[in-house]
DNA sequence: AAGCCTTCCAACCGCCGGCCA
DNA sequence: CTGGCCGGCGGTTGGAAGGCT
């Protein structure tokens, strides 16, 4: 029993859009509204199915659509959000303002990917290649290791935020300089992040009480600032010293924000994981996650010299 | 100049999950 | 509960553009 086709293909124009195609469709979403797609294309008067209308829209028409190449910034992270997110386009694309997450496909398929590869990198893994494959073995499929290296951040951002707050006061005792997120916590940012999230009474007392709470309570804060540390991790170089996973590509000494592949994860760790990943994507990025901008642009500097910028 | 090859990206296709009757 | 509708997503494709011989 096959599903019935999104739209009838008879008479409709398929192929690339014309000027006037587009001219129509702006038109009438910028008085109506997109409503159904479905329905649009008829309404709208255009020969398409409502699908490739939404398609165009989205993609090409969009008023806040980001033109030209992307920035050395924005590539930079969309290797790290790949690291961390895998082939999920739309959300990696949902970091990036202004740009779609059909593009961000095409920047990996065309660029990044070759680049990885060039860095003896897997593009799929993030881990380095050796003769034999992958230096680590990796679950079976990408979303099971991207449960796998969630939990292992999560875990290990929890194990070092408890040592840490025993540190708390002073901030200063026992930190290391690359600990970005830590630092993050205890500065502006920290302070404006922790205000934005007073409403939520069990959380936010402290990073770790935090981060403990975080799949308890459900707090999207809590994850959003695993992330944070997790990306603060990948993008500091020496960062990963006591980490469980050896990150030395043959090529070079860039970050690498694998962390463990192969670290136990239990049925109640991959539960919580699941439920990080799932906030993660259904995080409204353009509020908190400025403050991970903030510490990306902070650390990027650094990247350039690990550049991942290779020369084809 | 012509033909071939490679790269790039807009657009299509099919699947999935949420919603609703 | 079930099945259809719909929007969204990721993978793939096809053709235009540019480079090379």
């Amino acid at each position: 029993m096959g599903r019935t086709p999104c739209c009838d293909k008879k008479g409709l124009k398929k192929g690339p859009w014309t000027p006037e195609e587009d001219e129509i469709l702006v038109e009438y979403i910028k008085r109506n509204g997109h409503g159904s797609w479905r329905s649009l294309p008829k309404l709208a008067g255009l020969l398409r199915c409502g699908k490739s209308c939404r398609l165009r829209w989205t993609n090409y028409l969009r008023p806040d659509i980001k033109r030209g190449p992307f920035t050395d910034e924005e590539e930079k992270l969309v290797i790290q959000l790949h690291g961390i997110l895998g082939n999920r386009w739309a959300a990696i694309a949902s970091q990036l303002p202004g740009r779609t997450d059909n593009e961000i496909k095409n920047l990996w398929n065309t660029h990044l990917k070759k680049r990885m590869l060039c860095m003896g990198l897997d593009p799929q893994t993030h881990e380095p290649f050796t003769s034999c494959g992958p230096t680590i073995k990796a679950p079976a499929s990408p979303t099971t290791r991207h449960m796998a290296q969630w939990e292992s951040a999560r875990l290990e951002a929890e194990a070092r935020l408890s040592r840490e707050s025993l540190l708390f006061n002073p901030p200063s005792l026992g930190k290391t300089e690359s600990d970005y997120f830590l630092r993050m916590w205890n500065s502006e940012v920290g302070e404006s992040f922790r205000k934005l999230n007073k409403g939520d009474k069990t959380a936010c007392q402290s990073p770790t009480s935090q981060v403990s709470s975080s799949t308890k309570c459900g707090s999207v804060s809590a994850v959003t600032m695993e992330i944070g540390h997790n990306l603060a991790r990948s993008l500091t170089p020496g960062s990963n010293q006591n980490e469980e996973t050896e990150c030395k590509s043959p090529n070079s000494n860039h970050e690498e924000m694998v962390i463990g592949s192969d670290t136990s994860c239990s049925n109640d760790s991959q539960d919580s994981s699941d439920s990080a990943l799932q906030l993660l994507l259904d995080f409204p990025i353009n509020n908190d996650m400025s403050f991970l901008e903030d510490n990306y642009v902070m650390s990027s500097a650094m990247l350039t010299d690990n550049s991942l910028i290779c020369p084809l």
